[in-house]
DNA sequence: ACAATAGGCAAGTAGGAGCTTGCGTGTCCA
DNA sequence: TGGACACGCAAGCTCCTACTTGCCTATTGT
């Protein structure tokens, strides 16, 4: 379990969650034309896998096996420790 | 302004955060003091000044001169940026 | 006035993070 | 059954980030 912090500092890997948010499930190469087309990531397929690793390790993704295809699933209750470690002000006017 | 998920990924500015957050105002020399006592970390002061640098750049940590000493504020609104970006899941059952 | 204190600026360094490259494994369909 | 597809593994490279080092300015107190 590495840091979570740490996780969510690349945009790549924020791209990745906001993708699974909009549509769970996807598959690694589903992921990489939806990044390419949608926000404007060309990483390669090994980056995309790469920055899975490190959202799993994370505890933000998990992945299950469907025949050939792995299918992958975002988990935000992680986030939680990042939205209650400061006393964030609220919406206000 | 700066990344602010860049600027929350280290762990001395972290720190940073949390002393500010128990007792607003220190200052420079007073921060490295207390980081070191109380979090265990050895920054050096110039080290803690550009975390301040960064901190200040993404909005999180406003500052004010006081003759010769200055002044640190937090300021955790922009972490609501943070917060609201993926649906968080209610503490559960 | 002078020393001590608080902070600032800028160049240089070491380690890590993200990406690529190349090849290997397993699964599905015609 | 063979080829295409989806994915995995590992080494190498590059660039950025955090930190140090060295020196400087400004303010305070005695």
């Amino acid at each position: 379990m590495t840091d979570i912090f740490a996780a969510i500092a690349d945009p790549t890997r924020r791209a990745i969650l906001d993708e699974l948010a909009e549509r769970d499930g996807q598959t690694l190469v589903e992921l990489c034309a939806r990044l390419t087309a949608r926000h404007g990531i060309g990483s390669s397929r090994q980056a995309v896998s790469q920055h899975l690793d490190i959202l799993a390790a994370a505890g933000l993704v998990t992945a299950e096996r469907r025949g050939r295809y792995k299918v992958h699933h975002a988990d935000f209750a992680p986030l939680r420790a990042v939205a209650d470690r400061w006393p964030i002000p609220r919406e206000e006017t």
